[in-house]
DNA sequence: CCAAAAGTGTTAGACCTACACCCATGA
DNA sequence: TCATGGGTGTAGGTCTAACACTTTTGG
């Protein structure tokens, strides 16, 4: 069985070095069934759609989410649902809110439980997915049109991770595991929406101790090459912990 | 009509100049008959209640909160449910998460939306309660028998609050509209769980300028008497927007 | 005049801001 | 050798932490 009121919806932040993008689906009730191993909630989950042209249409995006089935635990069923849709395991994923208007979807009086998940797209293999028609990064500032209150959740899942960036040390998994300060300090630019200054950027993070030298350079580059860098996870997990101060 | 799968439960904290207590409640299906005007949705709690015995129990004390009415939309629910138990009008209240584990609650699958509520205990007149057998404030460091994982919503509403202290100006909610600096710093230790030094807080707070002093001081106390201060909505509402540090 | 809590200032160190030039690389 | 982005230091101001005594009040 799975709960006809009551949803959970993923907002999947990636960071492609210049843009901070969402990962949307078109989702494909047919191939929802290999994820939906349990029959009937499969077939509860098409019904939803051939009842609801708009879910199935070309032209509406809507973020990666299903209704729940009536069994699972809702942070691992989140958990679950990225790990197929993306390919990733250890996925940093953070519930941000429960969105409960009424008349917020068309078809039925549903309830979603909205989460953000981070992950650095390098890592992510699109072919992976095979629960969607289509699965596209877009902009965060250039969204296409999207289905129900998509455009909301996305805001405020943005407006919780530029909370949480302040003051704990999230903003990583986004980036590769070993990246140049240049990347790190363009991540924070745009997640706070804000120009950083380059010297007292790299002075803060470093009296943080959370950067290891990687001793590698940049290749191919053409100009000076950037030096690697990666985390020590001994002191990520202290500052995530105690939290950190980054109000730049 | 109520979804049988779906509660909101509030999380009332208020202090009282000396410890951080909780409201809890023992409900009343009877009573809420006053409060839930439709037939059909009283009846369903009714039910809810007479085939769990746990929920009437006189041992147990649980979280305001009801099922939620297929109609109603999640914030103004739980803000009604509020004003109706506590007969207070512009309560700050905040969603805190929702909890969905799948045997959390005995009698059914039940995923709980949880917020919490910063109250002036003084402003609160528990006779104006008329939904519950019996309310009360307990000390969150000695908490009663509670049901279910009240225990934990609580917990994780604490962390939450503690958080939002440090970063925005909510603590002020759970003051009288006239209070002393003691009373202030105090609220912030219990809060923080950390003592802190008396000089450096006055310092920290009166360079906000959030503070205005009433020119009034507190009367029959057997010592000095403290200056009485107020808040500047103004800067009360930017601090709100900006986000303020506090980390002390 | 005593008990109890209110109220206050200074100093040393840490951190923050603003700001401009040279360096390494590949084309 | 040029274009591009990488990388660095300093000075002035602000904030923080640590610390102890005097004042006011009622009993």
């Amino acid at each position: 069985m799975i709960f006809k009121n009551f949803s959970v919806d993923c907002v999947i932040f990636g960071f492609d070095g210049n843009k901070l993008n969402v990962l949307l689906w078109r989702a494909e009730p047919e191939l929802l069934e290999k994820f939906l191993t349990n029959k009937e909630e499969y077939e509860q989950i098409k019904d939803i759609f051939e009842k609801n042209p708009a879910l199935k249409s070309e032209n509406y995006w809507g973020l990666i989410g299903t209704h729940l089935p009536t069994e699972e635990d809702l942070d691992s069923y989140a958990k679950k649902l990225l790990q197929t849709t993306t390919g990733i395991e250890n996925i940093y994923l953070k519930q941000v809110q429960t969105f409960g208007a009424p008349n917020r979807v068309s078809y039925s009086r549903v309830l979603t439980v909205a989460y953000y998940a981070l992950i650095n797209p390098k890592n992510h293999n699109l072919k992976l997915s095979p629960l969607a028609q289509a699965v596209k990064w877009f902009d965060i500032d250039n969204l296409p049109e999207v289905i129900f209150d998509t455009k909301e959740i996305i805001q405020t899942a943005l407006a919780k991770l530029r909370e949480e960036v302040q003051y704990h040390p999230v903003g990583f998994h986004m980036l590769p595991k070993k990246f140049t300060l240049t990347e790190l300090q363009s991540l924070y630019e745009i997640v706070l929406d804000k120009k950083l200054d380059t010297r007292n950027f790299r002075k803060k993070i470093q009296n943080m101790n959370l950067l290891v030298d990687t001793n590698e350079k940049q290749t191919n580059v053409s100009h000076r090459a950037a030096k690697l860098y990666s985390f020590d996870v001994g002191i990520y997990n202290k500052l995530k912990e105690e939290g950190l101060n980054f109000r730049i």
